[in-house]
DNA sequence: TCAACATTGATAGTAATACTATCTTTGCGA
DNA sequence: TCGCAAAGATAGTATTACTATCAATGTTGA
């Protein structure tokens, strides 16, 4: 059985809902391609006007400027970070086997789910949200842009982890935090793991995975005490 | 007694050392305060060399580019942070009480040394270094900058820290990463707490500081294991 | 004291960026 | 076939991120 997921987006994050057209869904898609291959600050609409065969001025009515792109592909891998951690703990009573689930989740070290989105390069997409995602917040309009609810999903997100962690630890005193520091630190260690790896323990390659097995140690030795 | 240090910088941050020439200290005193009032972004040479009473041209005989001076900034800080934890953990027995030690100078919740430098505000570049230190590596450049050396301070900050763990528990596996993340940690729940503050459990403000305290139990529930 | 040099000031200029505006064309549905 | 929405096409503006050049100033040291 094949189906995916559609993600219902917030509309702040969008001028026009770029799922709404062959257009919109194309600079999307592209847009992943085009920001991981360069990165965000080399991006420039023209530039992924030219990829898409379109024009500055067609992107614009999707979206104000780059910056709201970034904010919509980052929203949207929160989302569909979501969806998995539901996914993947549903029916499962143990809450350690869940927190258990949630850390391959984190690094994307998933095979795919019957509904994976099959034309989102989800790759490209988790490689984006590692290098640029902080700069969907770390800004000087950081406060409107919340107010705009554009950082909603990764509310959810953490909410949905600190979720699992009392559940596991009801005594737990600060969860939130805890489920916060765990989905960046994930993306730091990743990011250093390849680029700056003197920064890291872990010198080889994803094989052996000692980032999962440092992540995991470091969840389980907090939330196992008061 | 009243004295100051001078940190020695590395020769590829500049391209005239700012610290050799009025104008060039003026540069990077101003620019830590435009770049905390504007931010990075909105931060340019112009509105810059406005404020200094100079031009665009004489700011660009310093540095290469805006990313340079912040990268600069970043590495004075980090040097800066090291000094500092080699001072307050002088002539300390216990590995336990200098780990102790360096937890309020990652919050800069210290009161002044004897060689506090007193024409550079640190307040304000704390606040840089929260909300930008992390634009300074997350470039499609940074193998790059890495090669000429640029972020040597944070990896000799983060190399220390990685000594005091590793003093406090000789078996501890994962010492670097867990230095870098505890610094990084640091970083982005202030942000956090500030700015987003449904991601912490820090309602309050820094008068009890919890988030002292949830830095302490995350750092030692995890080194206190294998 | 004068010559040489380094630093800064002042002005100008360029290519690219980040948009906005407007007008035309295309295609689709009622 | 009319009407409308989406996209194409073109143009234009203010700002940014530089680079180049030359003049003014100040400092050193022969």
């Amino acid at each position: 059985m094949k189906y995916s997921v559609h993600l219902q987006m917030n509309e702040k994050l969008f001028l026009r809902d770029p799922e709404q057209s062959d257009l919109g869904r194309r600079i999307v898609r592209q847009g992943i391609l085009v920001m991981n291959e360069i990165g965000f600050e080399e991006t420039t609409f023209r530039k992924l006007a030219d990829r898409l065969g379109t024009k500055e001025a067609s992107i614009y009515r999707y979206f104000e400027n780059k910056h709201r792109l970034l904010v919509y592909m980052v929203a949207w891998y929160w989302q569909w970070l979501d969806y998995q951690v539901v996914y993947e703990t549903n029916n499962i009573a143990s809450p350690r086997e869940k927190l258990e689930r949630l850390l391959p989740i984190l690094l994307q070290r998933t095979t795919d789910t019957p509904a994976t989105p099959d034309d989102i390069d989800l790759r490209a997409l988790h490689s984006v949200v590692i290098r640029e995602a902080s700069k969907a917040y770390l800004t000087r309009h950081v406060t409107d842009d919340n107010r705009e609810q554009l950082f909603k999903p990764y509310k959810d997100l953490c909410g949905r982890i600190a979720g699992l962690i009392l559940e596991f630890n009801p005594t737990y005193k600060f969860a939130r935090s805890r489920a916060s520091s765990l989905i960046e630190t994930a993306h730091y260690q990743s990011f250093f793991m390849e680029n700056l790896p003197s920064l890291t323990d872990f010198g080889g390659h994803p094989t052996d995975d000692a980032l999962l097995a440092f992540l995991r140690h470091l969840l389980f030795s907090s939330i196992e005490r008061g």
